[in-house]
DNA sequence: TAGTGGTCTAGACCACAGC
DNA sequence: CTGTGGTCTAGACCACTAT
């Protein structure tokens, strides 16, 4: 045992893990190196085998260490240096912030998808889909048009929605529950429509954020959100 | 239990934590809903308590639960429609996509640190820093301009390395392991010299990666990654 | 006081890897 | 064959919450 810690209120699991991330952060185990087995930790903190498991499988779903049945547990390989960013709804963003959030209906119809948004949602051409286009405002700033296609099978109300209470992402969520997403954040000049609705100049910066969601086994929405590139930006904190 | 599963490999935890999800997944069990307490689970499934424990557990680990001593366990708060987007060492990406990864060291050389610079790192101005700019290419086509300044404290090596064999990004990993980090996306047009070495117009739009990285508890890096925002995007998927 | 979760014990049986 | 991890049991004691 490392340290004669008598009475610590920390549970055992949680120190033995400690140990564990000690070794490691001080270089003592790199990656690749066998760590102690389970009975070797049995032993050597003289607590029971399913505490010391406790740890290391923890540690394991953590991505800290690797374990091979049969040949023993090794400390993980390192991450690379990453960024990792979260882009939640904009109006619980705005409002994180402390700011006021406003946003403008545009439009919002059932309209006939067109050959490549058909081929989007997987749907045939020309099937009716419903369509929506908000300008959010953060202090009255325009901050993101939020140009959204739904399919009417996933959503049947959602013409019915009144899109300056909610957000269309809060409605989506319970119609249909987020099964899994596809996404990509690109740079793009903003066209002229958008440049309006962002009281931009045309051809200006945008931070462009494309994402489809599924539900049900179906392609749920389409969604393009375009933000002024000066003005807004994804951000944020790892470890 | 729901189903009766005669001979399924399947772990008890496993059985128990996808009954749970189930009920979650179709509605029954909504946000903010108690779920069975362990007893009732230990009944239901006639297993024992530290089984039930560990499938409870896990899944409060991955937000799916929460739980309030004395209280009971409940269903999470919904996860919003968020997106995660992961972005990696660029020469690990564009190998991952089967294609060639290619450098050119531009720039390689200790500099000053500007006000600006210095007030990143947490130096008083005019204190010694490692500045390096790197183009890289993907099948000989520019596609980032990596411009780094680094803490010669943390890397005092820095400018030994052989970019061309390797990415700072690779070598820092080892020489200053990542303690956390900050980081921003955003989109700028290019200036000039960006411009001229991405091969592009001036003030085309470029998606920017800023990231500024610690490590022993100092600023060990400052990184501004430009990449051509018609080219390059950063993509992903969810679930 | 009864019920909840938080943690731990001292065993057990199994599958798998390496010698 | 031995040692490894993967899982499970049937108890236990504690801290906390609600009534």
């Amino acid at each position: 045992m490392e340290d004669q810690i008598a009475q610590d209120s920390t549970p055992i699991s949680q120190r033995i893990k400690d140990y564990l991330l000690g070794e490691i952060a001080a270089g003592r185990w790199k990656e690749g190196d066998v760590v102690p087995s389970e009975q070797a930790l049995v032993r050597q903190f003289g607590v029971s085998r399913m505490t010391v498991n406790r740890a290391v499988r923890e540690l394991t779903a953590e991505q800290v260490l690797t374990r091979r049945q049969g040949s023993g547990t090794f400390v993980a390989a390192q991450k690379y240096q990453a960024t990792l960013v979260e882009i939640r709804n904009i109006a619980d963003e705005i409002r994180a912030r402390g700011h006021e959030h406003r946003s403008h209906l545009h439009r919002l119809e059932p309209a006939k998808a067109s050959d490549a948004m058909a081929l989007q949602f997987g749907l045939p051409a020309g099937h009716l889909l419903f369509h929506s286009v908000i300008v959010h405002f953060e202090n009255d700033v325009p901050i993101q048009v939020e140009d959204r296609w739904v399919n009417p099978d996933c959503a049947p109300d959602y013409l019915e929605q009144d899109f300056h209470a909610s957000t269309p992402n809060q409605y989506l969520m319970t119609a249909a529950p987020l099964q899994s997403a596809t996404y990509s954040i690109e740079a793009l000049p903003a066209p002229r429509p958008i440049a309006d609705m962002l009281a931009i100049e045309p051809r200006t910066c945008c931070l462009v954020l494309k994402r489809k969601t599924q539900s049900h086994d179906q392609i749920a929405s389409v969604v393009t959100m375009w933000h002024p590139g000066q003005l807004y930006q994804f951000a944020g904190a790892l470890g």
